[in-house]
DNA sequence: TCTGGGGTCCTTAACCGT
DNA sequence: TCTGACGGTTAAGGACCC
């Protein structure tokens, strides 16, 4: 806690959405919808134009569409916002040393250790000079809040939201508290807020009249002690530059239930192999393998192994999965497999066992053999366009070329665009590039030979 | 046609060693 | 030698966040 409004929270508005409207100008004003376009997806994130609708982040796709059947769908471009949140990031540092992304979106700023503030009226100026900044880098909004403390300065970004800023005084926060829902602190969620409610505690003002005691009876010592803080508005937490990872993982939703086993295993090693291969570009081993089993029901279940050491070798991750899996009953079908590993050494350390039992056995790590060999392999890596699993179960034919939409193209002829949809043979490409106009349509056989992927063109800068 | 993917942190229980 | 307290590690699950 400190006694200037020194700590700033930024939230960029809508982001995926609006870098997607920024990016395809025939979206803006429009209501968008990014998330995952599969019968089982999510909304990631929405428009305010589709959010009028009802839609919101984490509700099922199936579920906005039929609130917002005319909303522009389109799967998430991880690239693209992470060129542009790099971008936005930037310039915070320019403001301080002392900048700790939460995502791709949000950030905390220490306005104080920069020397970019020291009192209310130069964070307030800094906050403004901020989102100008923003706006004209990216053409995007954010929203900033500016507080003594990070929860209240991440509180304050959620009232200012969008578009706009929120200095919350010091001395003021315990008033301004009270009469907010419980749901308002971070840490309060589905299951904390329905247990308080059943205590009759819905307000943040009762919380703190509960008293410590009572909380910790109730949530348990850790989240209680931190409840009961909150709800008085203390929160010394630091400003951290850099944190290190812990875990990386990777895990997949199938289209459709998983009931055979061969399969199973066979997806569970692609995963075992994606996951080292994040933790080798990450520059770290692990020790703990983590295998995440979602099941028919929903019910999901973990299993692990801890190494006589870390490793980063995917032979040995593949392994230990594997093993887990055999303890897993998966009769009724599964939905979801994972793979992680915890227990990160943040340096590379040979797994000397795997090593020397490798030579031993005089043999290269072997590649994941799909099942019973047939066609169903797994889609096609990198750049080109991914074939969903699903699409291809059960059928023996080869797939045409699946073009997911929001996807960037180029045309040979009409140069770069972005595909709005595809089914019954054709693809239907907008050609419109950032800064342009809105462009105009057009449609093409799916192997259509002049038409191929392309990467993402940059927000701002493109002639 | 319900419910993603990537994480973090906490709790509880079992087990081991002192 | 037996029992108990305690601490560390491992495993499993769950809440929460964006």
């Amino acid at each position: 806690m400190r006694s200037a409004p020194t700590i700033l929270h930024l939230d960029m508005d809508a982001f995926y959405a609006s870098v997607e409207q920024a990016s395809k100008p025939s979206l803006r004003g429009k209501a968008v919808i990014v998330g995952g376009l599969g019968p089982r997806g999510v909304v990631a994130t929405a428009s305010y134009e589709a959010r009028r609708f009802g839609v919101h982040s984490a509700m099922p796709t199936a579920q906005a569409r039929r609130l917002c059947p005319n909303g522009a769908y389109l799967i998430p471009r991880f690239t693209l916002y992470r060129e542009v949140s790099e971008l936005v990031m930037g310039l915070l540092r320019e403001l301080s040393p002392l900048v700790e992304p939460l995502s791709l979106d949000e950030a905390f700023v220490d306005l104080e250790a920069g020397g970019a503030a020291f009192d209310a009226a130069s964070a307030r100026a800094t906050g403004e000079r901020l989102r100008a900044a923003i706006t004209a880098l990216t053409g995007l909004s954010g929203s900033v809040g500016l507080a003594g403390s990070k929860m209240l300065a991440k509180i304050a970004s959620e009232g200012a939201k969008p578009d706009g800023l929120l200095l919350i005084e010091p001395g003021t926060e315990r008033e301004l508290l009270a009469p907010m829902p419980v749901r308002t602190l971070p840490g309060v969620g589905p299951a904390t807020g329905e247990h308080l409610r059943r205590a009759g505690i819905t307000t943040v003002g009762e919380l703190a009249e509960a008293g410590e005691d009572e909380l910790v009876r109730m949530v348990g010592r850790a989240h209680g002690v931190g409840l009961y803080r909150m709800a008085l508005g203390l929160d010394d937490r630091p400003v951290v530059a850099e944190r290190d990872a812990k875990s990386v993982s990777v895990e997949d939703t199938f289209d459709v239930d998983l009931h055979d086993r061969v399969r199973i295993r066979y997806e569970v090693q692609r995963l075992a192999d994606r996951c080292t291969g994040r933790l080798r570009a990450s520059g770290h081993s692990g020790r703990t393998i983590v295998l995440k089993v979602r099941r028919y029901d929903f019910s999901t279940l973990t299993r692990s192994e801890t190494l006589r050491g870390p490793t980063d070798d995917p032979a040995v991750v593949r392994e230990a999965a594997a093993r887990l899996l055999e303890g897993v009953d998966t009769t009724g079908g599964v939905r979801l497999l994972g793979v992680g590993v915890t227990g990160l050494a943040d340096y590379t350390q040979e797994d000397l066992f795997a090593q020397a039992r490798a030579a031993a056995e005089g043999e290269a790590p072997a590649e994941p053999q799909g099942p019973g060999g047939d066609a169903a392999g797994p889609a096609p890596e990198g750049g080109a366009p991914e074939v969903p699993a699903a699409a291809l179960e059960g059928t023996g034919a080869a797939p045409a070329r699946y073009w997911a939409a929001g996807s960037d193209v180029r045309h040979a002829v009409y140069g770069p665009g972005w595909v709005q949809g595809s089914g019954v043979g054709r693809v239907t490409v907008r050609f419109e590039r950032p800064g342009s106009p809105p462009g105009r349509v057009r449609t093409f056989l799916l192997d259509d030979p002049d038409l191929e992927p392309s990467d993402p063109l940059p927000l701002v800068g493109t002639p």
